[in-house]
DNA sequence: TGACAATGAATGAACGTTCATTCATTGTCC
DNA sequence: GGACAATGAATGAACGTTCATTCATTGTCA
């Protein structure tokens, strides 16, 4: 009854949300126009005023979409059977999509977005303190974690993760369009061992690496 | 010759420059209009077309002085007594102004019009090999450094290093407006330090720590 | 007076948003 | 089933506004 078509429907908010992430990591939020938008969903401006408020509520339901996707993310996270792949995990998730640098260049817009917009900000805090609470309980957890305080207490070691991994994603809009969202894994793979490695490898077998 | 009263014309550039970052970072790059800029700056709009092509020649003036402030800031690591206070120089560059804010909102918008300006993208890419290659030497000439291969080579060691002042200047834009310069950077001084111990603190300190 | 610094009204393009209109689909009655 | 009414998703031209940029004019020195 809710949707009687189902498929010729093909939900229209998504439809939307998907075409504005393309065009925000194109181009920027406030260098997009909601003709852009339109243009790239294939559906006229005016049918996005009927799903959304304005401009601000396609960003605000963007922002929102992806605080679902990070806690996702993080139950992935959280499944995973060791302490480094969950690391992985979350040093990777960027790299799932076609487009890595479209996930890159829209969170990095997100945060310039968030310096500005109180609104925005309250959202990236709320999203960036679960995903700490999740990661830091990981590592209270892991029996990896137990034999070193090297790094810190847990809540320490996850601010350490949390700016590394913003570190890189803001290097990853720096990366030639050329590299293949395979290319940016292996990349991003690298230093989540290295920083593993630094945080948790008992010190022994450090010794002479 | 070139400022034939070097008082009365208060070189009017860096003046436009000035009014021009407490524009960007209050509203970002493309929501600052010129009239903001020219009302900052206390001087009419037309005149700023005397000094800049165009708005996007203003941005480029701003990444190009971004620059030379990064290079005056190497240069002050560079002289530092030991390895930890050439890196608590790095990581509290920006906390040196008297708003903080002003200068990592900057950047993090910097990075964001990077995604999508191949001219900015180029020019961040400068500044940051040019950077690294600096704190590589700092690191491989440091004795502090001589005695722990923990982090990997020099080179792997920077590029950790800027991966977290990335990430906590990142973390900057997100803290509430009502925090001094004071207590950002004694935030990122605690930061900073734990990095320290974990690259550069001879193991055998750390063990029972 | 001449040369140049500085102004800010004017221009036109682009933008977010609105809304009269179209039309395929669904519901209703005989 | 067939004729007709009602719906509301979808369109895109139009509107008011904002903005980068221009330039005729004014102010200011030597």
């Amino acid at each position: 009854m809710p949707q009687p078509h189902t498929d010729s429907v093909p939900d229209r908010r998504s439809q939307i949300l998907d075409a504005a992430l393309v065009c925000f990591a194109k181009r920027g939020f406030h260098q997009t126009s909601m003709h852009d938008i339109s243009a790239e969903a294939g559906i006229s401006v005016g049918l996005i005023y009927r799903y959304f408020e304005n401009k601000e509520a396609v960003i605000s339901a963007m922002a929102d979409r992806h605080k679902k996707e990070i806690s996702d993310m993080l139950q992935r996270a959280r499944q995973a059977p060791t302490l480094l792949e969950s690391l992985e995990i979350l040093f990777t998730a960027h790299c799932c999509e076609e487009e890595t640098r479209v996930v890159s260049a829209f969170v990095v817009d997100l945060y310039a977005e968030a310096s500005r917009n109180p609104r925005v900000a309250d959202l990236v805090r709320d999203v960036l303190q679960t995903a700490m609470a999740g990661v830091t309980e990981l590592i209270s957890r892991a029996p990896e974690a137990q034999n070193t305080t090297r790094g810190g207490s847990p809540s320490e070691m996850a601010e350490l993760i949390f700016a590394v991994a913003r570190g890189m994603l803001m290097l990853d809009v720096l990366r030639p369009q050329e590299m293949t969202a395979t290319e940016r894994r292996d990349r991003q793979l690298e230093v989540t061992r290295k920083l593993w490695r630094l945080l948790f490898k008992p010190e022994a077998a450090l010794a002479y690496a």
